[in-house]
DNA sequence: TTTTAGTTTTAGATTTGTCTAAAATTTAAT
DNA sequence: ATTAAATTTTAGACAAATCTAAAACTAAAA
């Protein structure tokens, strides 16, 4: 039940990927870990021999029921550890994910449950991304991205899927952070991008591959 | 200025060693690291090629003033986070080493610095071992061993020397912990074990073994 | 002061996680 | 349906940290 510190990050990017496009390919891993593919092939033998993955070579794969519920301990562990990071600790919310990177390696159990119970239960980290429970229980989320909003339909960012420091810093600059309240005022279906309009501010330009990682919400 | 964890181990251990005894030797290391002589020798290498290290073999060594700011470094994380464990996290004090073991190693020094602002910057952490501020200066302390307390005096306990969970479990079994006042009723010389009082309770026989690693205050 | 005992170091192996380069396999294109 | 391109895997190498067994060195005892 423990697992080194690169396991658990194969294991919970491997999560993320799959939960986008069912089965996930060498390459994408790869890319997505900042590896190379012939790495990854060897840590899946690895990962398969221990039953967290489902594959088979050339064919793709997924996590087992074992192995996801493993990768959704150290995205728990992850999102407890940022939301103390900004909640506590005063870090901005786009300077958490690095640390956060390290500090989700940390094993004990009883640890994560009283950093839980510290932190009041929240229910989402400072990006939106809902907190898995004690039992690997997710709060699901009904959000789509800024790309599929409709025009002119206000909603409110309640998440941001790419956490890179670079993105990150790009909608803060745009004043576009967790919360902020917005809606789309142009589509250039040229190269996609949007014009964006945040209350009390000029309208903004975006990229689609930036609306692409900014999630909102779907109601209202 | 970033180290492996391993590292940052053997920094450590040879801080606390070279503060008994001047010279530190490769099998005393290889003891307190539960580890082997011949894996000593080999970060000793390591640790002298990265001028940490006094080092000339077959000679002992000790750290040098680089390789003790490094040193210093791990120990304030450890006390820093021993003290979050059990002030904010409601970990007993004898349960929180292991766990302080692997927080160490998270680099961040931002991450340190704020924690410390968090806690109110506590000068000593939960067995009474004084933490390092950020500049790395300790506060010195003026203690002894109960060991060298003198008959019928009373004294405080301020700090565990040795902190396996094996020898604070004992100290819990026998009502002893930091704060608890004490007094040294009866020494037998054969063994140099002690008859200790604590108030409201029956007195314990505590070994020459335990009475060496419990410091009390000095002073009162 | 020589021998013996103990300590420390070297030599060589092992494990984990990574890499490059080449081979195997699958997918896409003509 | 072949060929070409892209993906994935294997084979072999490397770095870090550890180990065992043997050699080198130091200290202690006879």
């Amino acid at each position: 039940m423990k697992f080194s510190a690169s396991k658990e990050n194969h294991l919970k990017t491997i999560f993320h990927l799959q939960s986008e496009h069912g089965l996930v390919t060498t390459n994408a891993l790869a890319a997505a870990l900042q590896t190379r593919p012939a790495s990854v092939t060897d840590m899946l033998k690895k990962l398969k021999e221990q039953k967290l993955l489902i594959y088979e070579r050339y064919k793709g794969f997924k996590l087992s029921a074992e192995g996801k519920k493993a990768a959704v301990q150290v995205i728990r562990k992850h999102r407890l550890w940022e939301y103390f990071l900004v909640k506590k600790l005063q870090f901005g919310w786009d300077e958490v994910h690095e640390i956060a990177e390290e500090l989700e390696h940390i094993s004990s159990r009883k640890l994560v449950d009283r950093l839980d119970a510290f932190l009041g239960f929240p229910e989402t980290d400072p990006h939106g991304d809902p907190i898995p429970d004690s039992q690997g229980r997710i709060q699901a989320r009904r959000q789509l991205t800024l790309s599929e909003l409709p025009l002119n339909k206000t909603a409110q960012v309640s998440g941001i899927a790419s956490q890179t420091t670079e993105m990150l810093e790009l909608l803060q600059y745009n004043h576009i952070r967790l919360g902020t309240r917005l809606e789309i005022r142009k589509k250039f279906p040229f190269d996609d991008s949007l014009e964006v309009k945040v209350r009390n501010r000029p309208p903004v330009t975006i990229s689609a591959r930036v609306a692409k990682n900014v999630l909102v919400n779907d109601e209202n």
